[in-house]
DNA sequence: TGTTTAATTATCTAACTGGTTTAATATAGT
DNA sequence: ACTATATTAAACCAGTTAGATAATTAAACA
């Protein structure tokens, strides 16, 4: 699978709240699909198939240990999702420079803020 | 719309590798829907709807000029993107320490590395 | 061996998605 | 007024999604 056909699986898995809520539960450590579902108003498979997604988008890991499928969490995935996120870094560092400039001019000051470009 | 909700619309239009490539083309500035459609073998309606989707996820902004709807990138839902991996950024921030720590074990040394533990 | 526990598979349904084509709207230009 | 351009709306279709319930697999336990 290429690079825009797993992005398109990751952000797809995490447009569902209670995928992201799994993930936020995993963060804090290993869990099982019944822990998992535990705080769901939902049926045990409906769960079974968010953590299916969440295994094809690659954003967990599923091992066996007894008849217990343990979910870990796969922060790679994660940190494509931020890296994608690094091309318009420059955008809202250009907001903020347009921003810091204009308090500047307010304050008559040819530089006050104490700001200055170093935001990459 | 909450929070949740507005991450789902989101996450749920960046899901799509046509969106993304129209989001990065408005990375380097505003442009119209005939613009923005040119580099798809697509109908000009499909290109159409992914900017409603883009525009009820409030990644772009459209304006009117004559009969043409120019499209801004809105960067404040990028941040939200961004601002939500950081709770998982302490993961992937001990994977490094427990990675660096490795190396300077092989290496024998209390710490040959020179990585510090300055990530926040 | 039979029972309980953990999880998945199968089947179904309603709603949504991503595309199409055709038709309509709105503005500009002649 | 007519025509061309830019864009959207309407209707349709195939495929996917998120949920349900019922049935099945697999391992542990008594």
């Amino acid at each position: 699978m290429d690079e825009a056909q797993r992005l398109d699986a990751v952000f797809a898995a995490l447009a569902n709240p209670t995928r992201r809520a799994i993930l936020a539960r995993l963060a804090q450590g290993e869990a099982t699909v019944n822990i998992l579902a535990a705080p769901f108003a939902m049926s045990l498979p409906a769960i079974s198939k968010h953590l299916r997604v969440l295994e094809q988008a690659e954003l967990i890991t599923r091992s066996k240990d007894a008849q217990f499928r343990p979910c870990k969490l796969n922060p790679d995935r994660l940190r494509d999702v931020v890296h994608w996120t690094e091309q318009y870094r420059h955008i809202w560092n250009a907001r903020f420079d347009a921003m810091a400039k204009e308090i500047a001019e307010m304050k008559g000051s040819s530089d006050g803020t104490g700001m200055g470009d170093d935001h990459t």
